[in-house]
RNA sequence: GGUCCGGUAGCUCAGUUGAAUAGAGCAAUUGCCUUCUAAGCAAUAGGUCAUUGGUUUGAAUCCAAUCCGGAUCACCA
């Protein structure tokens, strides 16, 4: 299934050839959507022949236009030349032809397997504190481009690296020591997650306490910072469980166990699945053994205290220490170790790594690392970069509490949908359980849109006072387009017609057609740019073309039974692909709502 | 200070492999529900595309400089 535009490029070359004895490659060509105002569907722009073909754009144009039609009659049906731009008028026939032969084809778009395998980790979660917004929008973002590149025809492993160990992970442990009391999640009614969360905003009250008061009474404060008493627990917690110290360990995995807990919960509800999960308290060791691979082939040096080095000066980078003087893991070592592990055990082409953008010169020097290593996945890591999500207030700090938490991001979201669904009184003969996914389909719909609308690579700031909203670009939106046709459709249904006309096609009518075959090439777009916004950008403009198409023309009355058949499987097409761009962003499609 | 990313309507964002008069949504104003779901449609208003200079037939887009914001350059993860 080749786009049209792809068609187009080498009739145009050809012609170029035939008339003009040069030769032009498809690159040299810009072909764009013809701009509503004028007539035509695509157009050729014509100022880079100019000069080189030494002649003026209206005649190019209309030699170029005349040759087309002249060898194409099935394809081309008119141009126009104005100014530079030659614009191209493509048969009804061929526009009613993608939608007969497609509109009942739920995989339009998708590609068959490709042999290739593709490793995509995200959500990366710490096990000391419950996800917030920024973690949705990384789960959001992994599962759709791994979705994505599913049906792009390569297998896919996701992957999900959790971060259970370390100093941080023994914050919230000896906060809980020293205040809990013995309190559980079951004994407070907490969920995990956010029981352990609490300890860890516990211990940076505490610490941050106690810095003041060492610095109150004369200590400089980067001395007090490592001399406060909790922070001095902390430290030795951490030597007690590489130690392998019983009772710390059992704190550790009953700590964990309650968080795990948690995220289940939270994974399950917005839909983050995962084939493959490490955890860094088996991982963390790994990567000694390539730093003593690179001491060897000299990719390494070691400093005279013991610490070992490699020197990045030459690329434009820092010297990067890659194990500590004590012989201990820093964090590049363990993600060295890590890619060894995936590629070991997976063997993929390609290896995702959804991971926020202040960590761009970690995942650089580690890509290089591995280069200068000779591994030979190096070239096949790719570093999905996005940006933070931000509060009108400024950055979201998990110690500070700060934070929109996902749980109650997501509460707030269905509260929201239960009450604009009640207030509409639409689905009034719905059960409990079918309301109660709706408010889910709606909720998550409008969560998942928001956060995956916008470029991965730009931070976005999210206003809790005005980003709630159902209207205009947002997933619900697109959700009560397909709505909207789906209630058509269950008044009739599209057949395979072929008495439905091949000419005489409305604006309104082909305006949805040409986008509904845009919709491959938009895929491959996604693919090539790691990039699902352009999939919630096409969605939204499709939805909207059928809104209008909708409102101006009527299916079931249409002027003719022709008329009729082919509106209902512009419809019926139309959901198909709204379902289907959905699906690729996570986002479920009510019939009703 | 070095490196990287960003600055487009009051707000949130598209457009950045150069191409026709820079587009959406929200917010504002105004119309449209006896007709397939008004979570909709139509319309009005809102812009020195941070600034200056350059390249080009053509610049929001490319180049240079400047200003502003952010990230990062840890024996933290």
């Amino acid at each position: 299934m080749m786009s049209i535009v792809s068609r187009i490029k080498p009739l145009v070359v050809q012609v170029l050839g035939d008339l003009y004895k040069q030769a032009f490659t498809e690159a040299d060509l810009t072909i764009n959507s013809t701009k509503p105002e004028f007539e035509g569907d695509y157009t050729l722009v014509l100022f880079s022949f100019v000069k080189q073909l030494k002649k003026s754009p209206e005649q190019l144009g209309n030699e170029i236009g005349e040759a087309l039609l002249k060898n194409n009659p099935d394809l081309f049906s008119g141009y126009n030349v104005i100014k530079g731009f030659l614009n191209l008028t493509i048969t009804d026939a061929y526009w009613t032809e993608i939608l007969q032969s497609n509109y009942n084809n739920a995989r339009f778009g998708f590609k068959s397997p490709n042999g290739e395998k593709v490793m995509v980790e995200y959500s990366s979660p710490n096990t000391n504190k419950p996800l917030h917004l920024g973690h949705l929008r990384n789960n959001f973002l992994g599962w759709s481009v791994a979705q994505i590149l599913k049906e792009s025809g390569y297998e896919v492993i996701k992957s999900c690296i959790v971060n259970d160990r370390g100093i941080h992970i023994c914050k919230s442990m000896i906060a809980w020591q020293l205040f809990a009391n013995g309190a559980t999640p079951q004994s407070t009614n907490t969920k995990g997650d956010h029981f352990v969360g609490e300890y860890y905003v516990k211990f940076n009250d505490v610490y941050k306490k106690q810095v003041e008061e060492l610095v109150a009474g004369g200590m400089k404060k980067e001395e007090a910072e490592k001399e406060a008493p909790i922070m001095k627990g902390t430290q030795q917690m951490l030597l007690d469980w590489e130690a392998g110290k019983p009772d710390v360990i059992e704190l550790w995995k009953k700590m964990n166990g309650w968080v795990y807990e948690g995220f289940d919960i939270t994974y399950k509800r917005v839909g983050s699945d995962f084939h493959k999960m490490y955890y860094e308290s088996d991982t963390y060791l790994l990567g000694k053994k390539d730093v003593e691979e690179g001491l060897k082939q000299g990719v390494f040096f070691k400093k005279d205290d013991g610490s070992v080095w490699i020197d990045l000066t030459a690329d434009g980078l820092d010297e990067k220490l890659v194990l500590r003087k004590d012989g201990t893991s820093v964090y590049i070592t363990q993600d060295l170790g890590l890619a060894q592990q995936k590629y070991e055990e997976f063997r993929y082409d390609q290896s995702i790594y959804v991971i926020a953008d202040e960590q761009n010169y970690h995942m650089k020097v580690l890509k290089l690392i591995l280069q200068k290593l000779g591994r030979p996945y190096a070239n096949s890591i790719y570093h999905l970069s996005y940006g933070m999500v931000e509060l009108p207030t400024g950055r979201m700090k998990s110690r500070e509490g700060t934070v929109v938490d996902a749980d109650d991001m997501v509460e707030e979201m269905v509260n929201v949908a239960r009450h604009k669904t009640e207030e509409l009184g639409k689905v009034k003969d719905f059960t409990e359980a079918e309301l109660k996914e709706l408010y889910d389909t709606i909720a998550l719909g409008a969560l998942k849109f928001f956060l995956l609308r916008v470029d991965p690579k730009k931070k976005m700031i999210f206003n809790p006072e005005e980003s709630i909203d159902f209207h205009g670009f947002t997933g619900p939106f697109v959700q009560y387009t397909h709505a909207r046709i789906k209630s058509i459709l269950r008044k009739e249904k599209a057949t395979d017609s072929h008495s439905s006309p091949t000419t005489g096609l409305l604006k309104l009518e082909k305006e949805l057609i040409v986008a509904l075959e845009q919709y491959p090439v938009i895929i491959e777009q996604a693919v090539a740019e790691h990039n699902p916004s352009v999939l919630a950008i096409y969605a939204f403009n499709l939805a909207k073309s059928f809104n209008t198409f909708y409102t101006e023309h009527s299916v079931m009355n249409a002027e003719s039974e022709e008329k009729k058949q082919l509106r209902l499987q512009l419809s019926a097409m139309t959901a198909n692909v709204i379902a289907s761009a959905m699906s690729l962003l996570g986002i479920k499609v009510p019939e009703r709502m």
